[in-house]
DNA sequence: ATGGTGCTATTATCGGACAATCGGACTATT
DNA sequence: AATAGTCCGATTGTCCGATAATAGCACCAT
């Protein structure tokens, strides 16, 4: 036998509230960059309580719709920003107990595909940005070298101007740091492999040259296949959060 | 002249109670399923009021790693939902002004190394699952073949076995839901080939044919680029959330 | 313009209160 | 034995009121 009732719905005042304020969010009432009614005022309209109204607003300000300039007690309206996002991907991935290899062959996929369209799209701000990552030193800290190389992706994705596959990819980057760390840690050549790929996908992009940023960071992402093996590190662990 | 001191950080007490509980959360020291301590429990713990707490709970609730049964008062720890995440992700590129061609781009790149590798990866159950959806009258209303042809995809990913890809594409499904819906309203030919190339890519993936579930999933997706036209939708129009 | 000075509005946090209702135990009914 | 009725304590949702700290702002004096 089947359920021939939905169960009855009950949502609490707070989450009407928060789904109210985030309505008029969405629909551009209220704009980025608005400063929102003080909470008692909301509480006023809304016909709640202070307390109510401040439940609501926590659930808001933690999806970055709402945000507090540093040591400002305004609360204005804003767009969530992309490592806000991430970090809640992120999270949700590494609780889900994603693989290091789910997490390598997502780049498989995204990485050639983005270089190409960088190479497509990239215009001279863009070329600049990845330029000073370039030659950011690679001889410092396994550290420094991993967020450089990180940084390298992340400035190529800017170059494709397309927030999607930036956004999608942020989380990628974040989910590897840690082993790309250790593969510059324990690999003795990978500062030099990775640096020759960054030069050749950078000179692809530069040329406008789509097919060789593609090819060199086909290359590139397959190496780090075999850093890992290199370093010891099994595919098949989770990812850190 | 640089900037030769950091702002000086101030963090209000409900995000330190947040930080704490979601450290317990990542670290697996409060695992999936478990209960939260009561309010007031969780309050003298931290030696704060119980309202601070309740601002610190609302914050985990909105991001998916705190969650309670429907009609139920015990709050349990959980992992972040697909749909719950894609959410955040969707209102975030959509409150970014994303386009509808940066939407459609990135499925051109993701969607068909998706199909190939769900045409590796895919068992019997995802099989049985996509063979379901596919056989869902697309007859019926625009709104419903719009869902049967997001759900297509939807299982075409699932069947890939990798959730980072799941997640990446989940949005871009949630995203372009609306303007399919006036593709498949205003365009006469667009149900039957949709039928068409969900007959190809399922066939490539039931064959283990990853060859053949890429290829027409290229040009399931090129084709929907034709769509936009014809039904008239800009593709420099923003998406809705 | 720049730097003080002081008021007010607003937030962060607290304490306590009360109604609703969920979980569970215990009992009665068939 | 399984189901339905009854009851109680624990817990949450929401409210009220209060206080300290301080950001925002206006006003004033250089």
């Amino acid at each position: 036998m089947s359920l021939p009732f939905e169960p009855v719905e009950f949502e609490p005042v707070y989450r009407k509230v928060a789904a109210a304020l985030l309505e008029r969010i969405t629909d551009r009432t209220l704009k980025s960059g608005d400063r929102l009614p003080p909470e008692l005022e909301l509480a006023r309209q809304f016909g709640v309580n202070r307390s109510t109204v401040r439940e609501a607003l926590r659930e808001l300000e933690s999806t970055g719709v709402l945000r507090r300039q540093r040591g400002s007690k305004l609360m204005m309206v804003s767009r969530p920003e992309r490592d806000a996002v991430a970090d809640g991907v992120s999270r949700a991935l590494a609780l889900h107990d994603v693989s290091i290899r789910d997490v390598w062959e997502s780049l498989t996929i995204l990485e050639p595909p983005i270089a190409e369209a960088a190479a497509r799209q990239r215009r001279a701000a863009d070329l600049a940005r990845i330029e000073s990552t370039f030659s950011r030193a690679m001889d410092r800290s396994a550290e420094a070298a991993a967020r450089q190389a990180a940084d390298f992706f992340r400035h190529v994705g800017e170059a494709t101007h397309n927030r999607v596959l930036m956004l999608a990819h942020e989380p990628l980057l974040q989910l590897l740091a840690p082993s790309l760390r250790t593969i510059i840690d324990e690999v003795a050549p990978a500062r030099a492999r990775i640096a020759t790929a960054q030069r050749h996908i950078l000179r692809g992009i530069r040329n406008g040259d789509p097919a060789e940023a593609r090819l060199w960071t086909g290359k590139h992402i397959r190496d780090y296949r075999r850093g890992f093996d290199l370093a010891g590190i099994d595919l098949a662990n989770r990812v850190e959060p």
